[in-house]
RNA sequence: GGGCCAUUAGCUCAGUUGGUUAGAGCAUCCGCCUUUUAAGCGGAGUGUCGAAGGUUCGAGUCCUUCAUGGCCCA
């Protein structure tokens, strides 16, 4: 701690916590960027002291603001010798405010000779090392603020996400999507399987749960009217944590009357296409030592007829569950006991079939029994309208042809409930005001979920979630009581 | 949930078959230095070796439990 450093800067009069402006005229970037303008010409620039060289009567200072770094000169016949004086309290990591005109050293650094400073706020703690960074990645999750601070590749991913969320939100608004807030907290979390969180609301004395998907609210939307809606929001499950799952992550949802899911396959392919394009000038990306086209149109694989391909067995043909472990353990795949026949099914084509999709490619005709939202095929009444975009072997969106027959969608809910009684808490319960929305009539309508933090993996090229969420969930130092 | 690995100075890391007072670089502190930039030169201090217990004449090192994280599997 430097505590003794501010005590006397203070007994000289100074309190670093003082001033409460700063008017900048330029950035680090700016002087760097188009030097010709700015040589000669006096600046005001503020930043963070990374570096320090002392020269006996004079130092070199290194600030950092948020487009780069800008070497400072200060000299004690310029500032004078009572300015000067006060560089004796400087240290790494202090902020700084510097007047003073741009020139060129004789090595050709862009610098500023400083004219005058001023201490705009003191560190009091240490900054990480300056050659090896944070590398500790408990610290670099726990303290994000040192690590974006001495690690500038992981400011660009983030900087990546901001602008992958700000291109897909001008791209639905130029397809007059309306976005939309719908609630986190509910009396019953559905729209897919996982176990909520719960939560306690004192006035009403009642639990309540954290949305664990966005779909059953938006598409009450659809019904009332809206007929193109979207929510990029967080939902949160109470699941592990591991590289590829954090229990709050972030949805793109979207829903459009009037299509289905193959005009949702080219919404697809334009955004992905698109958005690869503003990111990295082509339509390639490399991921993981792997190069992703992310040309349209995107490889198509029939799921039911690529599991025959793979395994020789249909999927109709494993009547029950028992046929389903039998099939799973003849193709030596561990499933939980517990599984029931399409678990058991969805978790083979995750081994056999998922793994090889590498290119952009939607798997879809999805069987009815595993998509319990998703409209049958006229022509397959026993496979839907769905399809899943996988990338580099990961679930990158889900999407279908919503279901809007109302009787049809209570009796797979009703299905649903079986199994929710036979104590599978990753079922929701039965949303009866979802079927009563459904009962009024929902017009045909294409849906689309994305994952957020996967698709920023992606074009980071990440290898774990936590590397694209800023505080990604930690178990907390110390006893959990303590806090 | 299971297996493997890691945890030593503020940061990044060494530390031999158990053996004297636990080391290096950066950072820090003191002195010098007016175009350096991994600045340089001279000097100094770094510490609950993740925590607790055990084995031993002796533990950073071996054993047990726990904590946190990573990787793989479920």
């Amino acid at each position: 701690m430097r505590i003794g450093k501010l005590q006397e800067l203070r007994a000289r009069g100074i309190n670093p916590y003082q001033p409460t402006r700063f008017d900048v005229t330029a950035s680090s970037s700016d002087l760097h960027s188009s030097y010709e303008r700015w040589e000669g010409q006096s600046v005001r620039i503020a930043g963070r002291v990374m570096a320090i060289r002392t020269h006996g009567r004079a130092m070199f200072v290194d600030l950092a603001d948020e487009g780069g770094k800008i070497q400072c000169h200060l000299r004690e016949d310029i500032v004078g010798p009572e300015q000067f004086a006060l560089t004796e309290y400087l240290d790494l990591g202090d902020i700084l405010g510097v007047e003073g005109t741009v020139f060129k050293t004789r090595r050709g650094e862009v610098t500023v000779e400083v004219h005058e400073f001023q201490y705009l706020s003191k560190s009091l703690m240490d900054l990480p090392d300056k050659r090896h960074g944070l590398t500790n990645v408990d610290l670099r999750y726990r303290q994000r603020y040192l690590d974006l601070l001495v690690n500038p590749e992981v400011r660009r991913v983030f900087d990546v996400r901001s602008r992958t969320i700000g291109f897909i939100r001008q791209f639905l608004a130029e397809r007059r999507f309306m976005e939309v807030e719908t609630p986190v907290l509910l009396p019953l979390a559905g729209g897919t399987e996982a176990r909520p969180f719960a939560t306690h609301h004192n006035a009403l004395d009642m639990t309540l749960y954290l949305r664990i998907a966005l779909e059953l609210h938006l598409k009450r939307l659809i019904v009332g009217g809206f007929d193109r809606v979207y929510e990029i929001g967080r939902v949160f499950r109470n699941e592990g944590i591991s590289t590829k799952h954090n229990p709050e992550f972030t949805m793109l949802e979207l829903y459009q009357a009037y299509t289905d899911y193959h005009g949702i396959m080219r919404l697809v392919e334009d955004l992905l296409s698109g958005l690869v394009q503003y990111l990295q000038g082509s339509a390639d990306l490399e991921y993981q030592g792997q190069v992703l086209h992310f040309t349209p149109p995107f490889d198509q694989v029939d799921m039911v007829e690529r599991l025959f391909e793979k395994t020789g067995v249909r999927w109709e043909d494993i009547r029950s569950g028992e046929d389903a472990h039998q099939f799973a353990r003849d193709l030596g795949i561990a499933v939980d006991a517990r599984f029931d026949r399409a678990q058991v099914l969805d978790k083979i084509v995750g081994q056999v079939v998922e793994p090889d999709l590498v290119q952009p490619t939607f798997l879809w005709h999805h069987p009815v029994d595993i998509s319990p939202l998703a409209k049958r095929d006229p022509a397959y009444p026993q496979l839907t309208e769905r399809f899943e975009l996988f990338v580099a072997g990961r679930e990158l969106a889900n999407a279908f042809s919503e279901l809007n027959d109302p009787l049809d969608q209570r009796e797979r809910f009703l299905a649903q409930q079986e199994q929710r009684r036979e104590g599978n808490d990753e079922v929701p319960p039965l949303d009866e005001d979802f079927l009563n929305a459904l009962e009024h009539g929902m017009p045909p309508t294409g849906g689309l979920g994305v994952g957020i933090d996967r698709l920023v993996m992606l074009l980071t090229n990440s290898p774990s979630i936590k590397d694209v969420i800023l505080f990604p969930t930690m178990r907390p130092l110390g006893s959990a009581d303590d806090l």
